[in-house]
DNA sequence: GTGTGAAGCAAGTAGGTACTTGCATACACA
DNA sequence: TGTGTATGCAAGTACCTACTTGCTTCACAC
């Protein structure tokens, strides 16, 4: 065999390594053994490297996704259809990204309070993103006053969410890949009384309240 | 001690046992030992009704919830916000009582494919129910026709499971649980263009397109 | 009675799991 | 040249896991 490519450090093998098994096999499927083997490496590193199968996990689940800027809504709104797709779009990549480690992390929240923390990160963001751009929309006059703002912002989470995680199990409920962003935002404009959609077809009937 | 009231054939004993336990611990952390004690059996009366371990949790799966009758929603909508209101709150209940077992069967889809029916089970209904409601309640003019139906029914079903799996680990930004269903509902008729909610505040802007 | 079938109990098998220990190697830098 | 520091390897510990075997007990049916 000679000496293969081991010139880097082992401890970002390590946890590439962990993340990806405990994504296919959750908590207590991500044996230390699989984990060691994922990343070419000795089990024993593993173990002087982080201490415990746990405290490794914990590193991965602490250590995820910090490096990806954050992905935001303009402080002034011009185009919402526009703005929204680009923001609906991204997160629904992201969140796709991880499903496996989504969805595992959060059947584990309650024997794994650890966990918890992880689970629900990217969620508030999210949710408060869309809550505050809404209130701008209806600032400008570009989205109806009498709209209930954090109930709209719960449905367009949960449709990512519902999107990404779920599309896999049952893909012939949901639009295609392509153009599901765009849709759940015109669907979403309709129901916060914004005007319809800009660029692509303005729908022709309920031309805007107010 | 004594004998204890073990009249009862154990088959049930030891499902209901099962699904609590593999809804705690999911597949790998329900052990047949843990089983077998939540049921209050020996271990090996399990394997000899069952088979082994897989066995068990396949009859689990298969039978769960087949006592319950279906919701659904009227052939003829009269009240699309009280129909509709009570469809949902039936549905994120049974969701949320079934929540940890869901969860565990959706993230280990991957690992163990017999568990795919189950995960889609529930959700197909749903979707289809709702579909179907919208395309009636557009031919009796309740509903805009210019709404996309599909994604429509994506995103209440969407809002339904996400309230009934994620409330627990981000319960602020989620209504009030004896008000969340019609909440969810009035944002979605506002969504597919029907009339405002009939019963409570009748929201004064927006009359209804057409 | 005498089966018969469902259940318990004790023990064992074969393998997996997290984690440890002791020792050998190799490179890095002083 | 020496001295860490990082890593590999072999082996071992203590425990858990699914599953089996052989034997006993008990209730009920004929």
């Amino acid at each position: 065999m000679s000496v293969p490519d081991r010139i880097p450090v082992s401890r970002e093998r390590i946890l590439e390594a962990a993340a990806r098994v405990y994504a296919m096999h959750g908590f207590r499927g991500a044996t230390t053994r699989l984990i060691a083997n994922e990343a070419g490496v000795n089990e024993v590193t593993l173990f002087r490297t982080f201490g415990s199968k746990s405290a490794l996990i914990e590193a991965v689940l602490a250590q995820y996704g910090h490096s990806r800027p954050v992905v935001s809504l303009p402080d002034e709104p011009v185009d919402p259809f526009v703005e929204l797709t680009t923001f609906v779009a991204e997160h629904l990549e992201r969140v796709r990204e991880m499903r496996p480690l989504l969805m595992h992390t959060m059947s584990e929240v309650d024997e794994r309070p650890e966990a918890h923390e992880f689970a629900c990160r990217g969620r508030h963001h999210v949710h408060d993103t869309i809550t505050a751009y809404i209130r701008r929309l209806q600032a400008s006059g570009l989205a109806a006053r009498d709209v209930n703002v954090e109930v709209a912002a719960v449905m367009l989470t949960a449709t990512i969410m519902s999107d990404a995680v779920s599309r896999h199990i049952v893909p012939d409920v949901y639009p295609p890949v392509d153009t599901a962003a765009e849709q759940y935002v015109r669907a979403f404009l309709r129901l916060i009384g914004a005007p319809a959609a800009s660029s692509v077809a303005p729908a022709p009937s309920t031309p805007a309240p107010r």
